[in-house]
DNA sequence: CACTGTGAAACCGTTCACAGCG
DNA sequence: CGCTGTGAACGGTTTCACAGTG
């Protein structure tokens, strides 16, 4: 993802492969909201309906964890719960900047689910000097002078980049320098770090842009082979490389 | 990822691998970077290189969109960006609408990436009849009684649910019953959705679950074995499943 | 000669199917 | 008997290494 290395190989002896830890979160969200509602017992089967995967994947995942479901019953709800926070680390509370107050920094710090589950907002910080002070969700903004002392003074290992992609490397590699070990990236930028950091990319228009092509691919299939409509060019056809480029490129 | 089938079996024909399409984004952007610096050609290593993968896997890539360089010199930059683009279906100009304009819709409303490549914002809605008519990013605001016909009135192919939790499923439901079918979910829930609906995730929190099991990995490790700081708790020893069910659970 | 394009190998993740256990 | 836990089969993805070509 990144240009250094971006998470460790993985090969960890006793380690838990990364498929798994991305459906952890999934899996705790679902007996979270079963806890609420005081069910004791899940099943694999109804457990993977509420997160959304089939229960021979679940039970696989489970099966890296240890052997914590009982034959012929379920899982105890709290008892997974809590194995599986721990796993994650979120029996502990991790402090976390966000970097860019805009738009999308103000609606991360609003959000409910950081505070909600291990995580505390530690410090909101913005390079503009107007944003200082100013309070956004009952946090006052800090200026990005203050960024080496605020990853410093509260021990923030977790850093989030909410920045226009212009800034976006300068910043991680401020916070990098400062401790930050794990990044949070919301800017359209390839963040090149050190080994040992750990960076998650967040692409709104890459997202937007898988969905298109699979939209165009129902839209060619539906009227497969007719004329007019989205017009899907000769595939095998104009293998010249140059020549007859078409001057498209929207800007 | 929803209940429903999420994306189709990716077993068409000709198709091109999933894992592939998820980076012809990236490397259109890297691409759109190098053609308004005005460079004529990169080599797979260069591009590989701005778009954060390997080499190998960036050739490979392309072998399936067909065979786009020249041997001994490398990819022409306008080519390629005119052949990723219309292999993603960006030739086109997708509506999409925004659903839930708080903190979140407001940001992406407002978001530059969705504008400038193939998307365009056709409607915001709100089920909060204060917002109606109050424009975010220069587009008033829609109630979602408006919904169906706005959807039918801009033929919208793509929905985006930034709603709460609670609203989504029902969004979601309504969206696909007036003809959306790809949809991109901000909303912390499983949406489950008919056979042929699309369905593309984003979760903040599972992000930073993600990044802080990484993180606990890291501390446990710079002090194996050490006594204080993470109790990184016995991993194989109480496999009893229930009796000592240590009381944490958050909340 | 430098670089692409691609078979083949290695790797990882998912699914199957059933043995084993409460 | 019902459900978990898991070895084995499978399919997709990444990496390797080099033949082929402008």
């Amino acid at each position: 993802m990144a240009t250094g290395r971006t998470h460790r190989p993985a090969t960890r002896s006793r380690g838990i492969p990364e498929a798994t830890v991305a459906r952890l979160p999934l899996y705790l969200r679902a007996l979270t909201a079963l806890s609420e509602r005081s069910v004791p017992t899940v099943s694999s089967e109804e457990l993977a309906a509420a997160a959304g995967v089939n229960s021979a994947k679940l039970r696989k995942d489970f099966s890296y964890l240890g052997s914590y479901g009982t034959r012929g019953v379920g899982y105890d709800v709290e008892y997974l719960v809590y194995q599986i926070s721990r796993e994650l680390g979120l029996t502990q509370d991790w402090p976390v900047v966000i970097v860019g107050i805009g738009n999308l920094g103000a609606a991360l710090a609003n959000y409910g689910g950081f505070a909600s589950r291990g995580f505390r907002v530690a410090a909101l910080i913005d390079a503009d000097p107007a944003m200082a002070g100013k309070p956004v969700a009952g946090i006052p903004v800090q200026h990005t002078d203050e960024l080496e002392k605020i990853i410093d003074d509260n021990g923030v290992s977790i850093g989030v980049i909410a920045t226009p992609a212009g800034a976006a490397q300068q910043v991680c590699d401020r916070l990098v320098a400062a401790g930050v070990t794990s990044i949070l990236n919301f800017a359209p930028t390839v963040l090149s770090v050190p080994d040992g950091v750990d960076v998650r990319k967040v692409d709104l228009s890459i997202e937007l842009q898988i969905l298109a092509f699979h939209e165009q691919r129902k839209a060619g299939e539906e009227a497969a082979g007719e004329p007019g409509a989205v017009p899907l060019a000769p595939k095998e056809s104009g293998k010249g490389p140059d020549g007859d480029v078409p001057a498209v490129m929207p800007a």
